[in-house]
RNA sequence: GGCUCGUUGGUGAAAUGGUUAACACAUUGCCCUCUCAAGGCAACAUUCACGGGUUCAAAUCCCGUACGAGUCACCA
């Protein structure tokens, strides 16, 4: 039986040939330069901070060399897949506009391509794998589990290297007919690739960040088709699918880079042009004294999910993913504060080559800065939208106060140094909470400080309240008033003369405002008091002062 | 164990043979100030995992050691 009969006993109905894939999808039309990259993502688990590195530097790649970005779903391993995870990947890429100019989503397919989903492009790899049969490249192989447990155990136990090779690859040399009698038997089996690599040969790949890199040839006979499902392993089909989609470059983790001598020997069985690697160093985690890769399981920001709860705006996010991806980000985000992040052009040289841990604090001074740039109105809407999603009771309480909730995120805002203290939306409540009524009369815990009597605490709101508070006040009117009451009543307004002879006064203005401020929000650390007065207005200031009055 | 990658301060890192090891975050202190935040100023690696070598000169080049990581599935 020859190559050809035993290609055609295995895959009878393939009748397309690589030749004619080829003519489907011609060469991309693009301008010299432009790369072609795809984010490939396996629905088997949530999305993760690694994967958004990987997302984020492919769109980058692709918007600054005007290429094309496409996502292709990866769902060869059916056994592992998890539901909603494909759902959870569009929703998070649309998330953060790190949308694909291709992809296949709900049916709907948007690019010449296609298909972008790997299981519906089984009758493409099957016509691959027919021509490498009937060329001899490839093999059918009949080895059970079992069979492949005893050998990797012998292996491992006798100290060679593991794997299917030389004489372990038994059914490489077993003759056409033999294969089809068993095939005819019903015989489960897998396709297997026949190397022809020297593992004492070396060959050398190019890797964009890591440089030059010298690697033994591949001499194992890896599987290519699965013989469940008959789809491809991961191996066969990103060579397949990163040719007919002319991929330029492949943007992956460094778990990739042993698998690379694999990879180099397929695309040369096909004479196909290897793209260019990109290899990214893991995120890892600082556990206590240990290092380790971030884990899904134990780190909850490892995950997607975590940012949007906690409400870091997207932008924030990317910034601080991309200071961590590519060491010059930082320097070109000083020098443009406001350019789009895709006009960044990124070096793979400029990539670190040692794992990175990625540093909240970082991301939390990032996202301070991108919130303290907003306006206020801008802040509510984002702030809202968030409420909406994950906290409702905040929800109610914006929209039912929504202008003072706007005056009061805008205390000290406008100008050249604004107020950097929100650094995600969910923090926000904890700082403004006093504002709403309702929360304010939930618990009272007065943090006075060096003034704490009652009735000097009354006294003083009274006596404002009724003699000195005016709403038209300017900020220096309103000072220059708390000042004059506060030496009439016996506390230095001037702050240097305090510090020269303290024992002349009851206390000084700083101690006066602190009383007024923590009796109207019982906390001694708020934005400007000026502000707060007016939003409070005096109605509901006198308010405070009478469940003072009945609460200290 | 084989193969491969890596190792500069608490974190991200710059510097690619030339002389005080950038910058940002964090931390600490001071200043400013009605508190807080912000802002300003300053401190923080006598040293670039360790040991050799090359050189007038090394974090930077070479060799070795140690440590860390990845991978060695019909998972991606």
């Amino acid at each position: 039986m020859t190559n050809q009969e035993l290609a055609d006993l295995i895959f009878p109905n393939i009748t397309k040939t690589p030749s004619d894939y080829e003519a489907m999808y011609p060469d991309r039309n693009l301008s010299e330069g432009a790369k072609v990259v795809r984010f490939a993502p396996s629905p088997t688990g949530f999305m993760h901070i690694g994967n958004m590195m990987s997302a984020t530097i492919n769109y980058v790649l692709a918007r600054s060399s005007g290429g094309v970005f496409y996502l292709r779903n990866e769902d060869t391993d059916q056994a592992r897949s998890v539901e909603g995870a494909i759902e959870f990947i569009y929703h998070t890429l649309n998330h953060y506009g790190i949308n694909p100019q291709e992809y296949e989503f709900k049916g709907k397919t948007v690019g010449n391509y296609g298909p972008y989903i790997q299981s519906e492009r089984i009758d493409i790899y099957h016509a691959y794998i027919k021509y490498l049969i009937s060329i001899g490249k490839a093999y059918p192989c009949f080895l059970t589990s079992e069979e492949l447990t005893e050998i990797r155990e012998y292996q491992s136990k006798s100290k060679k290297r593991i794997g299917i090779y030389g004489r372990y690859a038994k059914f490489r040399d077993v003759s056409n007919d033999e294969a089809a009698r068993r095939i005819k038997n019903g015989e489960k089996f897998t396709i297997r690739f026949r190397s022809e690599g020297d593992f004492n040969k070396k060959f050398v790949f190019e890797d964009l960040t890591k440089g030059k890199i010298e690697m033994p040839e591949n001499d194992i006979d890896v599987p290519i088709m699965k013989s469940e499902n008959l789809l491809p392993t991961y191996h066969f089909a990103h060579v397949v699918d990163d040719h007919l989609m002319r991929t330029t470059h492949v943007v992956r983790g460094e778990e990739w880079m042993s698998s690379v001598p694999i990879h180099y020997e397929l695309f040369k069985a096909f004479s196909f042009k290897m793209p260019k690697y990109i290899h990214t160093s893991l995120i890892l985690k600082k556990d206590g004294d240990t290092i380790r890769k971030i884990s899904k399981r134990k780190d909850p920001e490892a995950l997607m999910f975590f940012y949007e709860e906690k409400g870091y705006p997207a932008l924030a996010v990317i910034d601080a993913v991309l200071t961590i991806a590519n060491s010059n980000f930082e320097e070109w985000r000083t020098n443009n504060p406001l350019k789009p992040f895709y006009e960044f052009s990124f070096s793979p040289k400029k990539m670190s080559s040692s794992g990175a841990l990625f540093d909240l604090d970082k991301l939390d001074n990032i996202s301070k800065n991108y919130i303290s740039k907003m306006s206020a109105e801008e802040l509510f809407e984002q702030y809202r939208e968030w409420a909406k999603k994950y906290d409702q009771r905040v929800y109610e309480l914006i929209n039912k106060y929504k202008d003072d909730t706007i005056l009061f995120l805008n205390i000290e805002r406008e100008g050249k140094k604004p107020r950097k203290d929100y650094e995600n939306y969910s923090s926000i409540f904890s700082k403004t909470w006093y504002l709403y009524d309702e929360e304010w009369n939930r618990e009272l815990k007065y943090d006075f400080g060096k003034i704490n009597n009652k009735e000097e605490i009354v006294k003083i709101m009274e006596e404002y309240l009724n003699n000195y508070y005016n709403k038209d006040d300017t900020e220096e009117e309103w000072f220059n008033k708390i000042k004059e009451l506060c030496e009439d009543m016996g506390y230095a307004a001037n702050m240097k003369e305090y510090k020269e002879n303290p024992e002349k006064f009851k206390g000084n203005v700083a101690d006066f405002t602190t009383a007024i401020r923590v009796l109207l929000t019982t906390s001694s650390m708020t934005p400007n008091l000026y502000d707060i007065m007016n939003i409070l207005g005096k109605d509901r200031m006198l308010k405070r002062l009478e469940i003072f009055k009945n609460n200290y």
